[in-house]
DNA sequence: CATATAAAGGATAAAAATGTCTTTTAATCT
DNA sequence: AGATTAAAAGACATTTTTATCCTTTATATG
């Protein structure tokens, strides 16, 4: 669906949704265990999500990664965008450039409202949403 | 969703369903360039489909590869399973080992039925069932 | 039976994704 | 200012996926 990148991209965002604010940091490395990936990889990754706004981070001593109020608006789809790329996410099953639904490649009505469903709940979910979830008891940690 | 690897071997399939018979076989350097597959790669693939019962073929003079009858009843799900594996299909968005519906994931809802129902599409449609739709102008080729 | 044909199989190469390590930069604190 | 902390950046290594090439095996045909 996506790529390993994007899901832990995710993961770390989600835990840091859960477990930071500014006035309480986390360090990269700190993150890595409970989320299930690689120190260094979630530091790039987040690095990279930092640089798109999606995360905020501070250097140096009591420094570390967060979420501000604005961050934890941010769309599902933002960050498989920006770690993924979107189109990977919304090109045909088949990979077939002129497949839409004039020209419907022979596996276009499997995928059908799903994939339209899909792609639509990620762009109309937000990590406060899904903290949200969690708080509620709809959905469940660890990561 | 799934890999080139896969999408390249449903297009295999697909093209020898249109075009090939028994009486009729099609080289593997002939499937190539009309569904848009490096030739030895798609060779590979319709090795591993011969392998598991999926397609026919037969070497020398006047071989190449086909569809029987049992063939055309393939359902999509075994190509995917066989290049893919079934698991890499239905494991949860995140990758979290217990996510299930009584233990769902942050993001598990977001897929939903979604995801089962395409599942069970893959599931209950055969490769016959895809020419039938192309015969009745329901999806197009090339591929 | 010899030869040509085409799939099957095995080895190798290239590219992309994933994962690790080291150095640099920025912030904080003494 | 100097030392320490932690992210940022860049280089490098490994693995997986994708792609190509070469040899072997099976089949048909003259």
């Amino acid at each position: 669906m996506f790529s390993n990148s994007s899901k832990y991209a995710i993961k770390g965002v989600l835990y840091l949704a859960v477990n930071a604010r500014e006035n309480r940091k986390v360090l990269a490395k700190d993150i890595a265990k409970p989320i299930n990936v690689p120190p260094h990889y979630i530091a790039k990754l987040l690095q990279e999500l930092k640089r798109h706004g999606i995360v905020s981070s501070v250097k140096g001593p009591h420094g570390g990664f967060y979420l501000n109020e604005e961050n934890m608006k941010t769309q599902l789809m933002k960050i498989v965008d920006v770690i993924d790329g979107e189109q990977k996410l919304r090109s045909c099953m088949l990979s077939i450039r002129e497949c839409d639904n004039e020209n419907p490649c022979p596996l276009h009505h499997l995928v059908g409202e799903t994939k339209t469903d899909f792609i639509k709940n990620l762009e109309n979910t937000t990590i406060s949403d899904l903290v949200a979830n969690i708080k509620e008891g709809k959905s469940i940690l660890p990561l």
